[in-house]
DNA sequence: AGCAGAGGCGGACCGTTGGTCCGGTACGTA
DNA sequence: TACGTACCGGACCAACGGTCCGCCTCTGCT
């Protein structure tokens, strides 16, 4: 790129998922390419776009964008963690109900409402991300399903959380929600409410006790 | 479209996927693409057999897949509805508790208790099939949507059936099983109890009314 | 049985895509 | 300023999904 010296703003290779010692140009066309694909994948809906269409609106080579994220499957990892790191951070040492402190029940309930509202706020995003083929194996909201094992453990250690996780996770998967808001027209409300009382189903008797005594109803 | 005025054969358009107007090779080499493209599928993994190599596997030029089965969503279609028959048979017209005759209740457990056995057992296939990008619209399954709304509309009429079927649909689907079953080695009859809770959570207070009174428990 | 026509069959063909490679270039450092 | 190096770019490749059209086979009629 002829970039008319790259830009001499330091703060443009902050969003330190580059390491240090990336070199100046390099940060700039990560960052580019980032925005790219983000505007491309949301506009022209997922499938439709190609990589090198992604390097074409960046304005960088297809060799360069393959350099930096590996494949497809990396790109779009790079996107969806970029969307995820608030929320994870949130959750991780934010406020209760949704960071630690809380009771499990209003943590559960709070992690899944704003797990909700992010997807529906990302919805074209993960769609496209979620639903590339090569994704066989690699799943992205890996760290999603951890958390929510943890949170489901501690409400109740004698329910199988590693099952209740995944099963929980996939109710509120991108096409669920795609579906359900944009062909039928649910609110996200609902969407809420709903994954809310799935989840309250997993420990049948707990979950009523900690509903009642956690006052865990919003 | 050479088709002059709808052909006065009558069953050429009933059963629509082997019709009987079919001529004889056509419908050989259907079962013989069909019976490929399955094999193929399982063993190679999903996304990693390409119609070039179904067409060979089956033993006919890859113009008469196409043909026949439109495009790839097609042929998935073909397989996926193939397994999903004998399902949807017992549901409408076979003996209860998945049969019509039971109560709602039992008629969900036994449902999704179905359901999962049989992901399971055509797991690669579903896996396959599912994954398959174009599929961004067109949702295989639908039709298992449909029956599981009417169930929970049935169970409980005041609770969002729409929402609540998207949802069971996403918390078993073809991934989630998959993860479970192959990388933590969870049973099935654990996956079944689980959707099963869940489902439970739906209809906070009726659940628990129907699970005692229609002794849905099992 | 023989014939004629409809329809299926095959595989060459096309445009596009994900992914690779290497010569040239700009960066960061001594 | 001069150098080594890492990065950039876009030409390149193989493979794929899907289309097309001429040939051949099956089927229904005489």
């Amino acid at each position: 790129m002829t970039n008319p010296a790259a830009d001499p703003d330091p703060d443009r290779c902050l969003p330190l998922v580059g390491g240090r010692g990336e070199r100046g140009d390099a940060a700039a066309n990560r960052e580019r390419v980032l925005c790219a694909a983000r505007r491309l994948f949301v506009a022209n809906g997922p499938a439709a776009v190609s990589m090198d269409a992604v390097a074409a609106a960046a304005g960088v080579g297809k060799g360069t964008v393959f350099r930096r994220f590996g494949d497809r499957a990396g790109l779009c990892a790079a996107l969806l963690d970029e969307g995820m790191r608030g929320f994870q951070e949130a959750f991780l040492s934010g406020p209760p109900p949704l960071g630690p402190g809380a009771p499990a029940g209003q943590r559960l309930d709070a992690f899944l409402t704003e797990l909700v509202a992010l997807l529906d706020r990302e919805l074209d995003l993960v769609l496209a991300i979620d639903q590339w083929p090569r994704g066989g194996d690699a799943r992205p909201l890996g760290s999603l399903a951890l958390h929510l094992r943890v949170l489901l453990t501690e409400l109740d250690p004698s329910l199988d959380a590693e099952v209740g996780a995944e099963m929980l996770l996939g109710a509120v998967n991108a096409g669920v929600i795609a579906r359900l808001r944009r062909q039928r027209g649910v609110r996200v409300s609902e969407l809420q409410d709903s994954i809310r009382r799935l989840a309250r189903g997993l420990s049948p008797e707990t979950v009523s006790r900690h509903s009642a005594a956690d006052g865990a109803r919003q």
